[in-house]
DNA sequence: TTATATTATTTAGTTAACCAAAATAATTTA
DNA sequence: TAAATTATTTTGGTTAACTAAATAATATAA
């Protein structure tokens, strides 16, 4: 079993590099998207083929509500509608160019500091975090 | 300087972890509040004193939207408003009971999926990932 | 072929989130 | 002491996010 206060520290720490990663990057790469949009844009951008009913699930939310999204969203041509050729009932959302350019940018802010962030580590440190990190996002992928 | 490849690696396993800690989360401890109240909610969490201006501030909003956010998580009963006992125009904004169950609920969630993804690490390396995360976070808050 | 199920959309209604402007109260400065 | 500044709240208005119900198109089952 485990010491409890090992999970405490990780989560600790895990949370404030997730704090610092992120901070300010939604209003640095703002575009008059609100937050909400943001979550859902970065959801398109990561599984490149959801549906309405996917996002609707995932989200937990109704499928209406994702589809009065997704309009604004088109509205700001962030994300294009994709009728699925198998079933035209189906439609898969999709960033635009101009969706990914959002989210690349605020990407590139992240990859920016974590370079500063590691830049104190040695070379052998850096790929031992990356194994361990690989093999933790495994291993939680597994227990599913 | 850096090897992008690494980064990106980084980043890619990063947030799936991320997102395995996170998965479904929010709904399991779903107390009818919605996913911008629990992003408040979680920044009054761990910055226990923070002031409506703060909050403001933090999220890029104006005063008058979080006084409105806490007024409606106060109705709750997840939120206080406190006075600053030195200077009467401020209040801070703190969990109440209620409020700090909600969040350690979801808190022990990914405390418990957590101990199960490093079920698979021996001592030394969860040792080690701790040190390692320790030090990242220690130096991206450095680098502010 | 018809009936049923599935998927997304539209519509109507409600609440949350947001801003601007004004108001209020407290504090600081001149 | 009066004026200026600060911090929050209140008010009014708008849009986003949300649901339920209805609709249309499509796929599946009977």
């Amino acid at each position: 079993m485990f010491d409890n206060e090992l999970i405490d520290q990780f989560l600790t720490h895990w949370q404030s590099i997730n704090r610092h990663l992120r901070k300010g990057a939604l209003t640095e790469a703002d575009e008059g998207i609100t937050r909400l949009q943001w979550i859902l844009l970065r959801h398109v951008y990561r599984v490149e083929m959801s549906t309405i009913g996917d996002l609707a699930e995932k989200f937990g939310v109704r499928p209406s509500t994702v589809s009065q999204m997704a309009d604004r969203l088109e509205k700001s041509d962030l994300i294009r509608r994709i009728s699925d050729t198998h079933d035209a009932r189906i439609k898969f959302v999709s960033l635009t160019a101009k969706g990914q350019a959002l989210i690349q940018n605020v990407e590139s802010i992240w990859a920016k500091r974590l370079t500063d962030g590691l830049g104190e580590f040695s070379a052998d440190e850096q790929e031992n975090l990356l194994k361990l990190l690989e093999r933790l996002a495994s291993s939680l992928a597994d227990s599913k």
